[in-house]
DNA sequence: ACACCAGATTTAAACGCTTAAATGCGGGCA
DNA sequence: TGCCCGCATTTAAGCGTTTAAATCTGGTGT
């Protein structure tokens, strides 16, 4: 691998004059330029980004820490994260905690300020304890996730607003008739979708509407879990009319469990979930769900993470997402007589 | 950012000692080390990987190059292959092309040897183009993809055996009694579904049925493409009794495309897929396909990876991942009659 | 013909770490 | 008491870049 100093020996110069051809082509005479390009091409020599990345003091990678990246909610996120970041000039790492404190420990320990010029944590239903890891960090960090009094002091933040999207899905189902329903809870290591819930029961209560505690299931936030919730329910709730789950992957597991009993949606089920991920567009029938707008969360918090390691303002800032939107698809339908006396 | 050498100063020893004491503690006296690794905590130390690559001459991170971060194949794979690296003691970049040759050009170009000590590419569906980059590159290199004569010389190469999974697909709808058989092909950017295609008409052809070309849809791989796909095959062939995707995704947009058409799997049509991703299990009704085996597709890929990389034996290696393997679910019935008039 | 100046190039230090080789130190042995 | 040796530590060079400051060059103005 030819390094800049056998580049600047073969073209005659010394390793500065390469590295201002590389780097600021105006300020080396255009012969010298020439020279100097033909034998980077003779050699074959590309910069070592190590090296680069040590003398200039900024690597130009950042970091993203997500705690799955088997839901595909991530992978959606990261492709729009990673191409803002190409397009700004930065290399994006994907560091997939699998929801094990340890490994996110681990990673903004090691890569936080040494590899990476800055950490874009994502935080839906990350450990609490990796998040604390992360104060007193010099580097850049932004976290997107719900809204914590506890966090918002001392990170820079993207807020999700997770409480009105689930005031969102129960206002729809209320007003589709719907008061028997159903609630499955993703939790996540360590139960983050709880203001989901509580927007749902909030808007339960501005309705009038009783909130049964034992409607709720809370289960790992992966399809599984919401067939197994489902099913729970379905034995224990033979009556409800409709399932509300805090995020589309619960949905889509609830609606196998569905199937498999032959139970119709939305005939003799509702089924509503959060997020909007591509799934929800092609279940079917299709999933009635809350738009988190996942593209804008991830441009809205790695350019929140790229002015701010451009451009150290000391103060932390938070920056809101848009508001969830309620779309909706064939999951969800009107409560028609006959549903309580199914089960 | 404390540096290696405020730490020096602080526990009174140079730099060269508190290197030793965070890589061969053996080397230094316990007392030392006390001393050492008091400053390290006091000053909140972490050492720079950047500099130590440098002066190593290895970063300890390896680039995962694949072309679709949405395509869930890949997540499924990337998780498998960032837990080996992790124990290995390797970080695992993961760069996603979204299937744009510039990008993968560009990844390769900047990041091999560089950044990392070695890159894995997942070729399925991705350009020869970037393919033909990799060439003359030093740093080690690993593909994992179709069995192709022209790139197995050059290259480590996990080769999986599409032609055969194609193959076992049409075995199994045969053997169903499947004649009249649609057939759905990704091609990604490239058209590099071939192979999948091949074996599956080299298996018609075994059995002495005709293989109609006509039945064959080429359309981009996701799920609105195995959509549309469907769509045209049933306006074609009307009279199609199995459609045969060449992996899952395309079968799982296959499966809307017959449930908006109230056509049922498999009574009326039966569907097959070739991955066995974890979507194939959980899709309504559950997807016959044949297993590629993806978490062995990833150990052995980044496993024969990080071995060249740390015992670097010059000759190109080629390693079989396992044969592909039928995975009977509910998506795929015997021929009954009445099929034919269905249309 | 001279001093001056801008532009082009070089010098040399720095980035934070590693590592082979050199040094210093104290104890065991004769 | 003096020598040798092994252990612990330091020295110093090096990894491949960048970059501010210094140097050199030739042309300009007078």
């Amino acid at each position: 691998m030819a390094t800049l100093s056998e580049v600047a020996r073969l073209a005659g110069v010394t390793t500065a004059t390469v590295s201002n051809v590389l780097r600021n082509p105006g300020k080396v005479r255009p012969a010298t330029v020439a020279r100097v390009e033909a034998a980077i091409a003779q050699l074959g020599y590309r910069p070592n980004l190590m090296a680069r990345a040590l003398a200039r003091g900024k690597s130009c990678m950042v970091a993203l820490v997500l705690p799955s990246i088997t839901n595909p909610f991530y992978p959606e996120l990261v492709r729009v994260a990673e191409r803002v970041a190409r397009q700004r000039k930065y290399f994006l790492m994907v560091c997939n905690t699998d929801e094990d404190p340890e490994i996110g420990h681990a990673y903004l320990n090691q890569i936080a300020g040494t590899l990476a010029d800055g950490v874009l944590v994502l935080h839906m239903g990350m450990a609490t304890e990796v998040i604390e890891e992360l104060r007193g960090r010099h580097a850049p960090i932004v976290l997107a996730s719900e809204e914590f009094e506890d966090f918002s002091d001392g990170l820079p933040h993207v807020i999700v607003n997770f409480r009105r999207a689930g005031q969102v899905a129960a206002e729809h189902l209320l007003k589709l008739g719907h008061r028997k329903i159903g609630v499955i809870v993703g939790r996540g290591l360590e139960g983050m979708q709880h203001l989901r819930l509580e927007g749902f029961k909030h808007a339960l209560l501005d309705a009038g509407v009783a909130f049964d505690e034992s409607c709720v299931q809370c289960v790992l936030d992966t399809v599984p879990g919401g067939y197994q919730a489902t099913s729970s329910l379905l034995s224990t709730h033979p009556d409800m009319t409709a399932i509300f789950a805090t995020n589309d992957l619960l949905a889509f597991g609830a609606s196998q469990a569905l199937a498999d009993r032959g139970i119709r949606i939305p005939g003799d089920i509702s089924l509503i979930g959060i997020t909007d991920i591509q799934l929800a567009q092609q279940m079917r029938p299709a999933l009635t769900t809350v738009a988190l707008h996942i593209q804008e969360i991830a441009k809205i918090s790695i350019n929140l993470l790229l002015d701010l390691i451009e451009n150290p303002g000391h103060q932390p800032i938070l920056v809101r997402a848009p508001e969830p939107e309620l779309v909706v698809r064939a999951s969800t339908s009107s409560l028609r007589r006959g549903h309580l006396h199914r089960g």
